[in-house]
DNA sequence: AGCTGTAATTGACCTGGGTCAAAGACGGTT
DNA sequence: AACCGTCTTTGACCCAGGTCAATTACAGCT
């Protein structure tokens, strides 16, 4: 981004939706320039948060949604034991806190994976504004939708699928995802641990090491600690061709 | 309900929203008077579907919600090779459907699994009464967050659970879906197969079968082909204590 | 540069539940 | 009432992936 500097003026940029490269992805989609400053006047950008601090809990009062601007989010909740369990991870663009609209409250933990940037929509002001912009309100249950089938195709591979295919699914689920973004689909940094990634598809951690081994050695992936590079994308596709519920895409709301 | 007689007019009674008893399950929760009807005015009611009979398709052109009046539904995918994977169980008062919203067209089928009759939401018209209604556009979307979050509890039920966990977690959720209806909470018929019940939970037809000889043993159920009597609601609820996310419930929109 | 704590890898072993196969139990039909 | 197709039960066997344990590799400190 070169050093400050008085030639441009970041100041004068203004962070607003309007500019902001994730729009496609994100609320904005679909409402027109009048509609989005609307919008853009009720959302509240509060100052990046680090790595492992807390967005919400469970039991917190539900006020706002959030959008992830930069960085990266999991959602987790926790047995009174103590050890979580995984519900999923939120990459920029995606929307954060749809499960607690229902009773007002939340109903797990959001945690930062790294320094991460997010964008507070008050959940009241949205809605009343989307009560006055129809685009609006559409866009809203569009994303809820998207989450609810999300999750349906989550469910799907838990209950159909082996490790492997987990897995395969998860990596070509991220690659699309960074690909929407604009970054590389194929050369990637994992924010989240190998524990993590396990909770999250319903297998041991030793389990994905092992698979990313084994996927290094059949030439689908070059992984190196966070750092993975999938070398055959068709390969790591065809791992699922076999009962895939006929159309299907796996990932959160973007 | 007796005879049919003309001391009461079965006609005179309205089928409305207003009368109907799964009201505060379904879309009219919160609406006053005024609103129901409205809402009301656009509710068509067709006639009941056969076990069977088919309510939609993937593919097919999203139109209308439905929501479940009488009988019940299952809904789920199915793989090129011909073999079903359920994606849930709706019962009177759940709303189906609203995975669709989302790209416009539906993503599964819906097969009654009795004598069922229906509620179509044509969804065009919703939206648009949902944008004149706030608690209608607020009821909408808890009815979407209540899915978000019961397919969350879904998808943490199959990361940590074991097979006995599963099914005791089915069993109760029936049974509290059934106890909000009106229905005994313990004496039931399940409208599915063990098949069904078997695919929904991720595992195979043959563990449910023994599952259910060895809760009969425990003297935990009594079952009898499709009918399930609960003998001991206290300990199939011991049976998910272990690691329960502390707060949630299983179940579908209602 | 060395120390320490956490994350990742790898191996050995074991088990829950899947798979295959066969037999029994209905419900509907003529 | 005998027949047929479908659903369910039960048994025997096996394997994917979990668990336990030991080792290694790295990141952050001082």
């Amino acid at each position: 981004m070169g050093e400050k500097s008085k030639v441009i003026s970041i100041d004068g940029i203004k962070v607003a939706c309007a500019n902001c490269s994730l729009a496609s992805l994100c609320l904005p989609y679909g409402l027109d320039m009048h509609d989005v400053e609307r919008l853009e006047s009720i959302v509240k950008r509060n100052k990046p948060i680090q790595r492992g601090q807390i967005l919400f809990s469970p039991g917190d009062r539900f006020r706002s949604l959030y959008v992830i601007k930069t960085g990266s989010v999991k959602t987790f909740t926790q047995t009174p034991a103590g050890d979580e369990h995984v519900i999923g991870f939120h990459l920029p663009g995606e929307l954060l806190g749809l499960d607690a609209i229902q009773d007002d409250q939340h109903g797990c933990f959001a945690k930062a994976l790294e320094t991460t940037a997010v964008c507070e929509l008050p959940f009241e002001k949205l809605e009343h504004l989307a009560a006055t912009i129809p685009s609006l309100q559409h866009q809203l249950l569009r994303l809820l939708s998207k989450e609810v089938s999300a999750e349906a195709n989550m469910i799907s591979l838990l209950n159909n699928s082996t490790a492997e295919e987990r897995l395969a699914s998860f990596l070509l689920s991220l690659s699309e995802r960074f690909r929407r973004r604009g970054f590389s689909p194929t050369d990637f940094f994992l924010a989240m641990s190998r524990q993590d990634i396990g909770s999250y598809l319903g297998l041991a951690l030793e389990t994905i090491s092992r698979l990313f081994t084994r996927f290094q050695e059949q030439g689908v992936l070059e992984v190196d600690r966070k750092h993975v590079k999938i070398k055959d994308l068709e390969h790591l596709r065809q791992m699922l061709r076999h009962h895939t519920p006929c159309h299907s895409t796996l990932g959160h709301s973007s």
